[in-house]
RNA sequence: GGGGGCGUAGCUCAGUUGGUUAGAGCGCCGGCCUGUCACGCCGGAGGUCGCGGGUUCGAGUCCCGUCGCUCCCGCCA
């Protein structure tokens, strides 16, 4: 008998049917069982009626791997409206143990540490799993909506020689005697592939030793990458960036249905104009409205971009803003000035529910400026001379961004704490499981 | 890196001004219950109170140290 699915049970009504899965609960009465089988599309109830099936059932603990022989019925009282009179139930595959949480709550109630400690059987709960599906099919829609749009999608290097940019600290590898580093960001080699490619994205982990213990930071995330030849300046990044936001809240909202109506979140409307701040404007409205002093720092704290999400919502109706502007003080050395004021940057952020989920904007292209802003920056271009390649033989003005996945779920499922949203964290202190 | 909070049963947590045998709910085990759906009812097992030291007749409770977790800030995606 073929397998079929809890979410196929309804196209089976009195059919004889198979399902496999895991025992997620079981209610026993004196004259009826019932069991809760749980597989990757959902759960289903199976009625155990006859005496020696029950005696059988009885003994089975939470976890237990089953195949599942009955019939098919729809009946109001079942939940989700089938359920399946069982025949004959297989073990397929015994637990050892009972697992330290409580998988059947309809949400989980163990502390995060708890789950983190017990990933490997917590994420089976169908909400905590539901969380990496909307990051499955976020990741989908990028690269769906990126490919429409003439872009290639690369995988560069995640071992490097050469510290790669300013700022992050680095992990240092051993490779083969000689110190690598993983990386921090594809930065300088989605450079070098936009004079390949003109347009590419990658989906993939970076690395960062910094030691942040905070509800937003990862030692290991992962980083939606993109980069753009041939722009105007960083407005035009901007609209590759509302592009690719809106087909990850689109390819959610198609393709992960089950899993936002599980969770219950609402997923944003991506407007056909995100609002737009100047970041100097953004600190006299900051400052105007909390009276805090900001007007001359060199960036804005999580307090203040939380405001301006609110403001966002309030006065545009969006749940993102973007800053655009920053100045050059603090943005790394192959950040393009704005030709009209080059103490500021054609760079920007956008938030999201007042978070920080993208930083952006236009890079340098030029070769002689590369070798002016790395000197003027005390760097020493020798270890870059792969990427100054790019420039030497001709690249085209350009930019790009980066969105950090599990920021962005994070902040649409309204998680507290990032690791929420993270499989398997790696943090400050956490390195396993 | 700076500051705050918390470590008590498998899990989530109570525990009074220091006082005899440390509690609850869930989970687990046993019994009862034809439709439960966080099933219900009755009973039971389960603890080095994170670890080490100190004060005291007496420490889960007070003090010191240490380890772990967590939140805020810095910083970032």
């Amino acid at each position: 008998m073929e397998r079929i699915l809890t979410s196929q049970l309804p196209d089976h009504a009195d059919a004889q049917v198979t399902l496999k899965g895991w025992l997620h609960r079981k209610r026993e009465l004196s004259k009826v069982h019932f069991l809760v089988l749980r597989d990757r599309a959902g759960v289903a109830q199976i009625v155990v009626g006859s005496a020696q099936l029950m005696e059988q059932t009885a003994q089975l603990d939470s976890e237990t791997v089953i195949a599942v022989t009955g019939t098919a019925k729809a009946t109001p009282q079942a939940p989700g409206g089938v359920e399946v009179l069982a025949d004959r139930i297989e073990v397929i595959s015994a637990p050892a143990e009972l697992p330290p949480i409580e998988l059947h709550r309809p949400e989980l109630k163990e502390s995060l540490p708890t789950i983190l400690d017990n990933a490997p059987v917590a994420l089976r709960h169908p909400r905590e799993r539901a969380k990496f599906r909307l990051s499955a099919a976020a990741m989908r829609g990028f690269r769906e909506s990126l490919t429409n749009e003439g872009f290639t999608e690369i995988q560069t290097p995640r071992i490097v020689g050469g510290a790669t940019e300013s700022g992050a600290n680095v992990f240092k590898v051993d490779y083969f005697g000689r110190e690598g580093f993983l990386a921090q960001s594809p930065q300088l080699y989605k450079q070098i592939a936009v004079g390949i490619f003109e347009r590419v994205f990658e989906v993939g982990p970076v690395f960062r030793a910094e030691p942040h213990d905070t509800p937003r930071h990862l030692a290991e995330y992962v980083s939606l990458d993109l980069e753009v030849g041939f722009i105007e300046d960083h407005h035009t990044v901007m609209d590759f960036a509302r592009l690719a936001i809106a087909g990850m809240a689109e390819s959610i909202r198609t393709n992960a249905a089950s899993e936002v109506e599980l969770l219950g979140i609402d997923v944003p409307d991506v407007p056909e104009k995100i609002p737009v701040v100047d970041f100097p404007q953004a600190q006299q409205m900051v400052q105007d409205a909390t009276g805090e002093q900001v007007v001359g720092e060199p960036d804005l704290a999580p307090a203040h971009e939380r405001w301006l999400g609110e403001w966002a919502k309030k006065e545009h109706g969006s749940e993102f803003v973007f800053v655009s502007g920053y100045p050059m003080a603090k943005r790394p050395f192959y950040t393009h000035p704005d030709p009209e004021r080059p103490e500021f940057s054609n760079s920007f952020d956008l938030l999201f529910r007042g978070l920080e989920l993208i930083t952006g904007g236009q890079r340098l292209h030029l070769y002689q400026d590369y070798l002016d802003a790395l000197s003027r920056a005390g760097q020493d271009p020798a270890p870059l001379e792969g990427y100054l390649q790019t420039f030497k033989y001709g690249m085209p003005p350009h930019g790009g961004f980066a969105i950090g996945l599990e920021r962005w779920i994070s902040r649409l499922v309204g998680a507290a704490n990032i690791r929420e949203t993270t499989f398997f964290p790696r943090d400050i202190t956490r390195i396993s499981p």
